[in-house]
Parts: structure tokens; C-alpha cells; sequence
DNA sequence: CTGAAAGCGCTAACAC
DNA sequence: GTGTTAGCGCTTTCAG
């Protein structure tokens, strides 16, 4: 590999003029000699080494990015939104999958911090470190997250509250009143905000909850599957699932479809998220739409902000959920 | 940030003597001050700088790993399996979505270059660039590639021929010899392969081919849903179609639902990928399978054994497809 | 056993 | 305009 010094020599300059060029400053240096460098460097094809760059600047251009699973689709598109977002910004990303444990996103963050990683993307995972969040803090890291509670850096907040209030009222208004739930994990906000959203809506529209039609497990189409079985062999007397997520939807519909039942004749449901196969389901599954690619590159956009304005206060930034009507949900005569 | 120098004064030993002992090294060091180092490292918090380490070692722990769309749940699967193999190496990786387009390859090559990355691992795109390849062989850069003719680095073959074979002949054994073939676009080695696979089952078992039952597109939902409708709307007598990917498979299911046709019992398909969503459809796809996942791993664990071993000739690993039986395919009358 | 010193490739004062 | 130099944090000879 060729090096700047390799230049300086073939060109003639010193190393200093040639580093000044190749970074287009030409404010200090004749036409001729400028030309002279970029010459030589495109003959050497060369090509800066951007671990020496970043030690002396004290900086990098990559973005760690934190996410719990990479194979829900819904992180899969938020990462595709951040990786092409951050390239066209020259940010790189290093990708980290925690698969929901926090001692693996604890050696992350500090791996992250040890390459002096310009800012970091973390979101939610089911059980989350606050060990790693305060390393952060303490080294004031430009931070952006999702679904967490945060002192500092900007936290999106995926209202979850407010989308599953949507999800369940909607259930309500169509006459649906004995209405099963199944969401993902304890841990941090946003489970808990899809959760204490349905049971919200219960609480609003007057109708008591159940206990035994109020199902946890993960944020997985395996739970969906097995709750909702488990709903349905122990014959548990429902008309609707509001589940707290498309997966677990998913999940449901094939459980439902096992027993024999139909959707929506003989029950009704909605999922969240609204990855893009929910639209190719069968039935066409009604979701809570969150465009979680857009939500990708946004939340590039405003990590960057903090890095350029050096601001990292505590901000949020809420993302407004919205009702898709497909399929899957059937009114009931009064 | 501290730094070995900081640990260097507060424990009254050199920077040499702290760098041998941070670094696991302790013969050449007197148990006291082992002792003494490791304990002022904890209490300063010491995280090695991995930028200044790779400078001088002139290597990182960085595998650029670069797909064509991540979004597809097939590369999904694989960014996970690499990723979480990687870290078990204790290897990075940095991530790269080229969206199918080969200058965006080029410019993440290039950078991955610049980052001093031990070894790329990259998966097969529809038109790809060999700029970057002959760049990577110019600098010997350990190479895992997925799917593409490359003479050196270890290329994993995912044997599309043998498994499109494998559809078409199950289908054409079930009875069906008016077959459609919907596939992905051209331009690597992979999706020739699924296509000849088809053909060549075709001319094996005497079957004429035919043009306007034969689609190419994208690996997507899109391609499937678009180019099933319009085989639907031309009246093309056809009993089963043969699906590039699960994603066309998908979007071919909503085609022909929506014409108002049952699978099986109107019109047969099968998929190819069998990513963990073709279970839940309904119908149950008949696919086949690739475990991406373990792909993934397997991929990483080559590109460690080169990086080892220094040996980065030309290597070809074969994957052996397998085929799925589900419930998409119906046994024809003879 | 321990320390001094060179140097990885680059940037950024600061001289000339 | 151009060159010299110090130094980013670390590893690695090589003396002592």
C-alpha cells in the first residue's frame, strides 16, 4: 500500500503538502505542485489509511449499531435504513447483533469504544444494560436510541402506548370485547408501552381484562404459534388477538389455521409493525404501520446532528404510529 | 480515554513493560509488577486503542462483509450467522448494503481497504464488479465469496443448478409438465445457475421450453406478484411454477389468490431458500432449502482459516440443496 | 526482569 | 508556498 510519504518522494514535496492536497486543501500550495501530488497518488493508486487518520485526529467515521435481531425483519429494514443512510454520509457501520443478551451488548459497546466509534445506535432489546449506556455517558458518546430510557443523546420513541391503544380500540370498535393479547418481553419501554397500551384501551372502553387471554413471551413467530395454541386448547372464549407484533401474528394466524378455524370469519386479529410481507399474508394482516426504514435513516440523520453540533442533551423524538386496515379483522354483528 | 502511558506512570513501570502485560504476556515480568499493572489498568478503566494497535501491527480484528440487500431474509439469516461467529472470533464486522449496484460495491471495498480489514466476505449480486475482486488479489486480502466466479479466496457454490433441478424434477415427478419458472435478474454465477437448473430438468425429462412461461426479474415479492399476474392475465396454460427465490414465491401466492385460484389445487409452486417464513405460509411452501445461517458461520470460519493460514488460493465449497416438501405441490392425474 | 527508543501513517502547528 | 517536526497510542526490538 502506498503511503503519502511514498508520494512526498516520487512527487518531490514534502509529506506536509502532500497530506494537505489529498485532504483538497489547495490553498497553500502552486498549482504545479498540486497537480505533481495527485498525479503520483492516483499512479500509486493510493489510498489513505484511515486507522492512522483516525489516531491522530482522535476520530473515526463509523457508527456502531446495536440492534437485537437482526433476523426480525423489522431491525433488518432499521439497519438497511442506517447502513445506507450513513454511507451516503461517508459514516461506516460496524454491526453488533445482541441477540437479547446484554452481557454480549456490554463487550459491544466497549469493542465500539475501542475504535473510537464517531457515535452509536442502539435499540431496544427486551433486557438491556445500563452499565454500557453509562460508559457512554461518562465518555459522552453522540448517542441515538430506540426504545429506551435515556438521560442524554436523542431516544426515538416508538409510541407504542399509543399504537396499541390504536390496535386494541380498533378491535373494540368493530364489537370485539373478549380480546387476547400476546407481546414480547419485559425490559425496557417499548414492550412494556404495547402492552400497557392494550390493557389501556381495556381500561378506557370499560371492558375488564383477563388474565388467562394475556399471553408474554417473545417478539418471535414461535411464541405467536404457541400461545395462541395454548389459547385455543384450553379453550378460552375470545374473538380477537391483538398481537405485539407481525411475527407473533404470524405465529398466531398458523396456530389458528392448525385448529381449523378462519381468519377473520371465525376470529379476528392485528399484529405491528407492518413489515412489508404483512400485505402477502393470507389473510392480509391489519398492522400498526411503523416505517421502520425511514426510521433507519432518521435516526442517522439526527446522530449525526448531535456529532456535528457536539449537543448530546436528552432529546426525543416521537414517531407517530398508524392503524393499517387490511384483512384480518372482521366486525361483529351487535 | 486511558492510555498504557497514563498506567506506565501511575504503576512506576515503562509503557514496554505495560504493553507486555496488557497483552497477556507475563514472562518477562516480575509478579509485582504484573500485579501492580493490571491494577492501576482497572482502576483507570484501560481500553486498548484498537486504532493504534492496527496501525502498528498493520492489521485489525475488522471483516468487511457486504451483501446485496439485507433486507432479503436469505441474506438476513447470513448476516447473522457471520456476525455472531465473527464475534465468537473476536472479529468485527462491518457491514455493507450495495442495493445491487456495483459502484456502491467498489466505493465499500475500497473503504474496507482503507480500514485495513483482515478479510471480505462477499455475496453474490446481480451484476457484480471485478474491479473490486482484482483489487482485493492485488493485495492478497483473504476472500470468502458467496455465488461467484472468482479465482482465488474460498468461493462457497450454493449449487443453484443441482437445486433448481431438484424443484423442476419433484414437480415434473408430481405430474406437472407445463411449468413455469419465474427467477432473478442476470449476471453471477447463482442465478444462472437456478435458471439452468430449470432448463436443464426441462430437456432431461423431454419437455418442451417455453418462452412466455419463462420470467426473469428481481429476487423480490415484487417480481413474483408482477410476473404471476401477468402470466394469470395472458391465459398461460401452465399447472406449476417454479420460483427463484421464497420471496417470488410469495408474491406468486398473492397473484394467484387474488385471480380467485387454490394452491395446490389449482395451480402448484415451489420456492427456493426455504427462509424461515416459508413454514408459516399458507399454503406451507414447498421449497429448498439453504441454511443461511449456518452459511453464514461457515463462511466466517473459512475466511479465519485463511486468515491463519495465510493461504488464500482458490478454494470451492459446495453446498448441497436440499428439497422441502410441503404443501404447495399437488400430484397431478395421470 | 525492565526500560529506552524507533516507528506504524497521518495531521497540524510552526518555521523558513 | 513548502518543509520540518512533534505526536496520536501502541508494539517491538534491543540494551542493560
Amino acid at each position: 500500500m502506498a503511503t503519502i510519504k511514498d508520494i512526498s518522494q516520487l512527487a518531490n514535496v514534502s509529506i506536509a503538502s502532500v497530506s494537505q492536497v489529498l485532504n483538497g486543501n489547495y490553498n497553500n500550495v502552486s498549482n504545479d505542485t498540486k497537480e505533481r501530488i495527485l498525479k503520483v497518488a492516483k499512479d500509486l493508486k493510493y489510498r489513505p489509511n484511515r486507522l492512522a487518520r483516525g489516531l491522530v485526529k482522535n476520530e473515526t467515521s463509523i457508527i456502531g449499531l446495536i440492534v437485537p435481531d437482526i433476523s426480525n425483519m423489522y431491525y433488518a429494514e432499521i439497519v438497511k435504513g442506517v447502513e445506507e443512510e450513513a454511507g451516503k454520509n461517508a459514516y461506516q457501520v460496524i454491526l453488533c447483533n445482541t441477540s437479547e443478551d446484554h452481557r454480549i451488548e456490554r463487550k459491544q459497546v466497549n469493542m465500539l469504544l475501542e475504535y473510537n466509534a464517531t457515535g452509536l445506535i442502539i435499540c431496544g432489546s427486551e433486557g438491556y444494560d445500563l452499565h454500557s449506556i453509562e460508559l457512554l455517558q461518562m465518555h459522552n458518546i453522540p448517542l441515538v436510541t430506540l426504545d429506551r430510557k435515556v438521560d442524554f443523546g436523542v431516544t426515538f420513541d416508538s409510541n407504542s402506548l399509543q399504537g396499541s391503544l390504536l390496535s386494541a380500540a380498533y378491535l373494540i370498535e368493530m364489537g370485539h370485547t373478549k380480546i387476547g393479547f400476546i407481546g414480547g418481553g419485559l425490559g425496557n419501554t417499548s414492550p412494556c408501552g404495547r402492552r400497557m397500551g392494550f390493557l389501556q384501551a381495556l381500561e378506557k372502553f370499560d371492558i375488564p381484562q383477563r388474565n388467562s387471554l394475556y399471553k408474554i413471551g417473545h417478539y418471535n413467530i414461535k411464541t405467536g404459534y404457541q400461545c395462541t395454541k395454548q389459547l385455543l386448547e384450553d379453550k378460552e372464549d375470545f374473538t380477537a388477538l391483538s398481537c405485539a407484533n407481525d411475527l407473533i401474528a404470524f405465529g398466531a394466524i398458523k396456530a389458528i389455521h392448525e385448529h381449523g378455524l378462519r381468519i377473520p370469519a371465525d376470529l379476528s386479529l392485528v399484529g405491528y409493525d407492518d413489515i412489508f410481507l404483512a400485505s402477502f399474508f393470507e389473510p392480509e394482516l391489519t398492522t400498526i404501520r411503523q416505517d421502520s426504514y425511514t426510521l433507519g435513516k432518521d435516526m442517522v440523520t439526527e446522530l449525526i446532528q448531535i456529532i456535528s453540533d457536539g449537543d448530546n442533551k436528552k432529546k426525543t423524538r416521537y414517531i407517530e404510529p398508524e392503524l393499517i386496515v387490511r384483512k384480518s379483522v372482521r366486525r361483529l354483528k351487535a
